[in-house]
DNA sequence: GCATAATTGATACTCGGTTGCAACTAGCAT
DNA sequence: ATGCTAGTTGCAACCGAGTATCAATTATGC
């Protein structure tokens, strides 16, 4: 499994330590499985891909650093729609938002990064004097190709 | 308790009939309360506004009518930034889309219309070639005033 | 009115997420 | 290096939002 280039590994053990958070085996291996996740996972899939790393992981040790990495702003939640149940996902916060747009038929996961979303934010900064800590967009409807097909 | 001047109550309940769905006296009960809310409501707040209508209403009836007004595109479903726990708030879907941010301190939900809110959405049906059918914007931070306070 | 397909309500269930607590350990002081 | 202590972990029990099942009820078209 080869590491994405687009990123250090280490980098959020690094920003975390910085915070003088204590640093763990099992935050080391949970903070990994996140950083080099290529798509949105759920705690579910991280505790699994965790365990494959360290065996001993318990599912609660897994929300505890979801927990921990929100209160942070270093990772997003999602909810993809509610695609697939109630759960939520998650993914390293990046340099520049991107919204999400959900697939009803096919459950395609697609992201957009937009000026136009850049000024928006800018815009409610200003007008509403609201200091913006999270953004979350996500949009539910019909891809190209399945809206070519037909929204049956 | 005064039905507010900006919406026609029944406008959920004819809509819902024009599209051949029955009309259940525990239906039509829900939907008035779903119109007349003056707030993001969530399923157990629903229940209870319905309970004082019509006492026998299930919250699995609740349930079920909210998933058949999501279906119909009639309402759109909230997280608010998980404020408090898990759960989910609806609201009547508005002629036109709003965001909204919810103050991480004190608890406030704020609505915002925007220009450049819908030439995103636009933007995006356009370049992405996606068909959006529900649009869902949360923004988490401080409003106004308690960022004025500081953010402890 | 009657037939019938849709809806309801009671109950049991699923599952994502949390809590309480004793055992463990990271990080610091000596 | 050793010890101390506050923070963290794992387990087990729990919580609560939402769903499945199914017999009893009811809206709607004829
Ligand atoms: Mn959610
Ligand atoms: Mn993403
Ligand atoms: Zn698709
Ligand atoms: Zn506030």
């Amino acid at each position: 499994m080869p590491l994405p280039q687009t990123e250090q590994p280490g980098r959020l053990q690094a920003e975390l330590m910085s915070r003088g958070v204590r640093m763990t085996r099992q935050r080391r291996t949970i903070l990994s499985v996140v950083e080099t996740a290529q798509q949105h996972l759920d705690a579910s899939q991280l505790l699994r891909k965790a365990r494959r790393i360290d065996p001993e992981i318990d599912r609660v040790t897994v929300y505890r650093t979801l927990k921990l990495l929100k209160r942070h702003g270093l990772v997003d939640e999602l909810d993809l729609m509610h695609l697939q149940g109630e759960k939520h996902f998650y993914e390293r916060r990046p340099q520049r938002d991107h919204l999400h747009m959900a697939c009803l038929r096919c459950g395609k996961i697609l992201e957009f990064e937009s000026n136009l979303f850049d000024r928006l934010k800018g815009q409610i900064q200003r007008e509403c004097q609201f200091h913006i800590l999270v953004t979350r967009m996500e949009i539910g409807g019909y891809c190209s190709q399945c809206r070519a097909t037909g929204p049956a």
